[in-house]
DNA sequence: TCTGGGGTCCTAGGACCC
DNA sequence: TCTGGGGTCCTAGGACCC
């Protein structure tokens, strides 16, 4: 039986994701915007329509929203994560073997569905999704995942083809490259793309047809991968079990820009303690961070700062405490004293790359710290925090919720509609 | 005329993705 | 007034080693 990977994702995912439970949202324009309300980052496709564009600043569109009537929407991401689960559980009881790619795609293995019934199977899915979570998708299927990607570029944008197409016949596919711009296929962007049409490659099709191995030369190795993968021999397998995470960030532009030193701290001590709550869910420690805070490139003719420090800890951990004793180290180190035109900062952030499994993490001989004690007290917050919401327990120096005034602004956030139970939708029905 | 040859590790920067 | 956040991978170049 041949391979046969189909790539699932949500049409304006999170857009959809606010009209499932508003239904007078269908049919206009909806759009959600990225943290703090700065950029518009989903769109359906009336919202489009009208020429708002992906990433474009809200305060450059606020005027526009008003007189066509968007309805904006802060990002919600309990509810998007939460719709994502949903359809994933869906998902497998199509094909057992899912690889969650991002928050609103999945590649599903149909490796053992007979070829002529793959666009079936494919349009069930659809049809038992939007039925049991009120999303629409779409489906792409091909040999490889680069050819599942363009399949389901051709099912977004061929309205004829029900939101379904199948790539699995090699003469249909060359037809289809034809007419497709190169710039489509995952995994050339911008960059790639100029060269590409510098040297005459405009569609897939062309692309394809480039020798893999020179192409390697402007491309690099993932140009090399990229047109085998058009050709249909796979290079990207699918990755059913999640590797391990090789970073962690935590980065925050403010809601205004802040000057004083103790606002930064706690900033920066609540980014420690989000951190922590990440690492220890995935039972990993870290053993040094890098801090930073800097001003905004918007702010011409501020004074501008940027600073970057690494702070080493002297054993690997995932304690808020102890990420919170490094993130101010951090600031300790770097803070210079304001003037009369202070620097205005903008964003400041936790970045770690060297994670490591906390139970695999080397102890120093001397001094090391109490884990027991630490994994018992982190655990306690944890479970608070799970059961009462988010910022229920805080780590003193990270400030309570409602006091951070320089905290990320959602003030168009739709409720938590399934994941608080304050926020359940009430139905009533008149009889 | 004429540079030694490989290795590894780390970092910075670029590109791309959602 | 107002411009997101969090990832991955690759390459080049420097430091260092034998």
């Amino acid at each position: 039986m041949s391979r046969a990977i189909a790539l699932i994702d949500g049409n304006s995912f999170y857009c959809s994701c606010e009209r499932v439970f508003d239904p007078k949202l269908a049919g206009v324009p909806v759009i959600v915007l990225s943290n703090n309300d700065g950029c518009a980052i989903a769109r359906t496709a009336e919202a489009k329509a009208l020429g708002i564009r992906m990433g474009e600043p809200y305060f450059k569109i606020r005027q526009l929203c008003r007189s066509k009537g968007v309805r904006v929407f802060s990002s919600n991401y309990a509810l998007y994560g939460d719709m994502s689960a949903r359809a994933n559980t869906v998902y497998r009881q199509f094909a057992p073997d899912v690889e969650i790619y991002s928050i609103d795609e999945s590649f599903l293995d149909l490796s053992d569905v007979r070829e002529r019934d793959r666009l079936a199977l494919a349009r069930d899915l659809r049809s038992t999704v939007r039925q049991w979570t009120g999303l629409p998708t779409c489906v792409g299927i091909g040999p490889t995942k680069t050819l599942a990607k363009l399949a389901n570029h051709i099912a977004k944008t061929v309205p004829e083809l029900g939101g379904v197409c199948d790539l699995s016949n090699e003469a249909e596919r060359a037809a289809w490259m034809v007419g497709i711009s190169v710039g489509e296929v995952w995994g050339i962007g911008r960059a790639s793309r100029a060269r590409l049409e510098a040297m005459g490659v405009d569609t897939v099709a062309d692309l394809r047809d480039l020798d893999p191995r020179p192409a390697r030369a402007s491309l690099t190795v993932v140009g090399e991968r990229i047109i085998h993968e058009l050709r249909g021999r796979a290079c990207l397998p699918l990755e059913i079990v999640p590797a391990r995470r090789k970073g962690c960030a935590v980065t925050r532009s403010f809601s205004s820009r802040i000057i004083e030193r103790t606002v930064l701290e706690q900033a920066v001590a609540a980014h420690a303690t989000r951190l922590g709550e990440k690492l220890r869910r995935d039972g990993l420690a870290v053993s040094a961070v890098t801090v930073f805070y800097h001003t905004s490139e918007h702010d011409r003719g501020d004074p501008m700062r940027s600073v970057s420090t690494v702070v080493h800890l002297p054993e690997a951990t995932n304690d808020s405490r102890h990420l919170i004793q490094a993130a101010l180290h951090g600031v300790a180190k770097t803070w210079k004293e304001q003037g009369p035109t202070p620097w205005r900062y903008s964003k400041a952030g936790l970045v770690t790359t060297d994670l490591v499994p906390l139970d695999e993490a080397p102890r120093p001989l001397f001094d090391a710290l109490d884990r027991e004690k630490s994994g018992a007290l982190m655990a306690a917050m944890d479970a608070c925090n799970s059961r009462f919401g988010r910022g229920a327990v805080v780590p003193a120096r990270a400030g309570l919720m409602e006091k951070r005034t320089w905290s990320t602004k959602f003030e168009m956030r739709s409720p938590r509609f399934t994941t608080r139970l304050a926020e359940v939708p009430a139905v009533s029905a008149i009889m």
